[in-house]
DNA sequence: CTAATCTTTCCTGTAGCTGGAGAGTCAAGG
DNA sequence: CCTTGACTCTCCAGCTACAGGAAAGATTAG
């Protein structure tokens, strides 16, 4: 399996797909003579992982630990929980943040008339 | 008015002032004769300006955009609300998806035991 | 006068890719 | 056999919004 179906496969970039071997990864099992990457089942199975596990928003450091728990049969769940719970966190303390100037920033829009006049209470507050 | 002193006074680091000018987005008045750059009130308050923009989640473009609209004394107010509206809409997407992502992250969480066994809802999921 | 603090420019690195150049490889069609 | 098009390779640059650090000059306090 060339690396274009690999990456296909995986639901992936191929640039994503060569970057990811790039920084150690998930590498393609072997060459072919002429230099090509050669993807296996069990490749293109991490990969996916890998994609599924970024969508999740986990940073590539945090899929190469939960990569390497899911290779190792022998983890305990409590290892995989801790990632996963310390990641909620925060995504919960983003939500916060975010929310917060949602609030503020729909204030001002709704204070501001938005018409051909120049004063406008958003400037005024970041002024 | 050095650059430090400037950058105290707006809440800025004084390598972002530096990058600011940089970009110009906010450039020093003038230098001395020995080239410091040298900030006078009317540059602080566009350092402070644009720090309570970035505080919102401005990107740099928009306060590039805001702080031309905030120069401009013949501006619409209608102008400054479209930018902040569409930044507004921006946040509530970003929002929406981090409050799907946490709930099915939250869901995995609760579902995993976190004991000494291998078995883990959260690798399944990803798997 | 000296030591400490500021400031300058320039270069590098961050996260996670994406795009492109230029060159080589492969499979199919004529 | 040749060509064409699709695929792949490596390397280099750029994106956001800065941060860190080196080496050198400027300024200020004691």
């Amino acid at each position: 399996m060339n690396i274009g179906s690999a990456a296909r496969a995986a639901g992936l970039p191929v640039k994503t797909v060569r970057y990811y071997a790039d920084i150690g990864l998930v590498e393609a099992p072997d060459r072919t003579q002429t230099g090509y990457r050669r993807y296996d089942e069990a490749a293109v199975r991490k990969l996916a992982f890998v994609r599924r596990a970024r969508d999740f928003g986990f940073s590539i450091e945090e899929c190469r630990e939960l990569l390497s728990l899911y290779e190792d049969k022998s983890r305990s769940s409590a290892d995989v929980r801790a990632i996963a719970a310390a990641h909620l966190e925060e995504i919960e303390e983003k939500q916060r943040q975010l929310a917060a100037l949602r609030d503020e920033l729909a204030l001002l829009v709704t204070a501001c008339r938005g018409d051909d006049r120049p004063d406008c209470p958003i400037l005024d507050r970041l002024a």
